[in-house]
DNA sequence: TCTATAGATTTACACGCGTAAAAAAATTAT
DNA sequence: ATAATTTTTTTACGCGTGTAAATCTATAGA
């Protein structure tokens, strides 16, 4: 008994409607199981309720952490969550946005590739779409940008790792994809000049995103020279030190911070599986929550705004040094 | 120039058209960069291109490798997945459930948690959307489920156990919330006592998907143990067995299959971490590839098929013994 | 060349909702 | 009590597609 256009403004917002409908209306609802038309809602909805959410390798634990926080505060937000991998290729991130594209969300955090990522599509995706990066920075792209400060985390674990013993060498890949990995590069860089101490970069061959692969076999030639035993060595993210710690565990080496080991490693990122590795990893946690938080509420403002002229906005989070056995 | 249902035919079968009008239309898109609208489309078909993928929880890197495999078929047979993680809990897994139906979908790939599930509500779903079990299953719940034969692997584990060392003990949660974990544990022990040992479980408390913490801390007593010197130890899964290495490592605890440890460890699943485990991990590779091709190919043929009388269809995939440094 | 048939296309309508503007009802001010 | 204002509901219409039935077109056989 009640008009159409009643029961839209309802469930946009069921406080919006008189209390003495609004429960003529549910009663109706539960009687008949009733529930809206997904699709014809959106068909013609100014703007969706969707926020779309991409990560560039769902594989790795990291990422699915991030995501899971991100699908909660969305979901908490009012807002629908709809979550893609990239698995790690630029053609899969392409595809990703353009199949949110036809879903016309709302808006779209986004953590890009990096290197790999089609800048050009992605500047033409965010134009279109209300966009929010994390995690990783491109130029130029989506209205706003969150995530960890690589200078401040990598600086103060290289401030740790001189003070408590031998000053670090920097493992990483040679051409990195992650454009985090060229500023924690530079960090270690800084921050060793700024100890007034030689920077020492060990960069390892090595494509894609198995990096515990390329940590291990790139560890298995480092073990073997004599001149890295008693060394300390600061890995560009978790999943490298995990490969290199596999290594130096079949190479018989101890790695830890106690004075009859062979090696000190540390990493970067508090990788869900840093705290079991053998032994447990010293690393850097990322404030993944604060990120996460600032990332959705930045979404919520842009989609509610109507302020065209906002300026792009980042923001970096500082890290933590996590203190563990292996350094 | 051209009449819209012939569009629709277009854009549901492009080879349905002439090939002089599908040349016209394809031009036409070009031009204008048309897209069909996704929600207009989906409106009223009788039934939609979109697959539901509910897996029990997405952090897990076993399971996000799964998705992956299930993803990609999906869309490899013309259909849209739509990838949804229940993060461990049932309340989650039914939500995930009920956001499905409101996208009419096409069928519903469901990993389900198993015995924390609220097993009416999944029946429910399953009888009004076509609905394929993977990984775990539950009586009476979908068309068709599709796992491991855990009989068939795990006496190939105890099998090998045996035969080269002391025959293992099984370490597992005392109430596992994955139905496989039961089939696991008795599987242990007919296998077992088929070889005429004696089985001896090892069931430790912990609740919830923390199964790395649990296998830690429970680790951690074992390690304490003198009668555990030299004993060989089947964990339920690798993720168990990850924690149990961090454990017996921590305790000084040599593992391996060489004579001079103290300790044989082995797995279950192939976890994608359990080869850069310290030492890397002896484990069962379930057969994905397979499970995940079964899977798929039934719920098409369960979409196409006009077969209201099929049988409820299961089949196991035999899992394959990956011997590494563990054990 | 004509007819039968299969294939391709078009006509006509429906789907379930959102949106704007108009109308009605409820509330507050005079 | 009446008018002014605000809140709530309704009327009227459109969105971009799918579907069934009707029509048209091309092909093959007589």
């Amino acid at each position: 008994g009640i008009s159409r256009p009643t029961l839209s403004k309802f469930f946009n917002d069921a406080q919006s409607v008189k209390e003495s409908t609004r429960l003529k209306i549910e009663q109706a609802i539960e009687k008949h199981d009733y529930r809206p038309n997904f699709y014809a809602m959106n068909q013609n909805r100014r703007k969706t309720k969707n926020i779309g959410l991409v990560v560039p390798n769902l594989t790795d634990p990291f990422f699915a952490g991030i995501a899971r926080k991100l699908e909660e505060l969305i979901v908490l937000s009012g807002y629908n969550p709809l979550l893609l991998s990239s698995h790690g290729g630029p053609e899969q991130e392409i595809a990703n946005l353009d199949s949110l594209r036809s879903i016309k969300p709302a808006g779209v955090l986004l953590a890009p590739l990096g290197r790999a990522s089609n800048v050009q599509k992605l500047k033409d995706f965010s134009a279109l779409v209300p966009t929010v990066l994390f995690d990783a920075n491109v130029e130029g792209v989506g209205e706003a940008f969150f995530g960890s400060d690589n200078h401040q985390s990598i600086g103060l674990m290289v401030d740790y790792l001189a003070r408590t013993g031998q000053p670090p060498k920097f493992f990483e890949m040679k051409d990195p994809i992650n454009p985090n990995a060229y500023k924690r590069r530079a960090a270690y860089v800084s921050a060793m000049e700024k100890l007034g101490l030689e920077p020492e970069l060990l960069q390892v061959k090595g494509d894609g995103w198995n990096f515990e692969e390329i940590g291990f076999a790139s560890g298995r030639q480092i073990m073997q020279d004599s001149k890295y035993r008693g060394a300390t060595i600061l890995c560009s993210n978790d999943r490298l030190a995990i490969g290199l710690l596999s290594a130096a565990y079949e190479s018989g080496l101890r790695v830890g911070h106690s004075a009859e080991c062979d090696l000190r490693v540390a990493g970067h990122d508090d990788h869900p599986f840093s705290r079991y590795t053998c032994p447990s990893l010293t690393t850097i946690a990322q404030d993944y929550d604060a990120i996460g938080e600032r990332s959705v509420s930045e979404m919520l403002k842009i989609i509610d705004g109507a302020n065209g002229i906002a300026e792009r906005s980042e923001e970096l989070f500082e890290g933590r040094l996590v203190m563990r056995s292996s350094a």
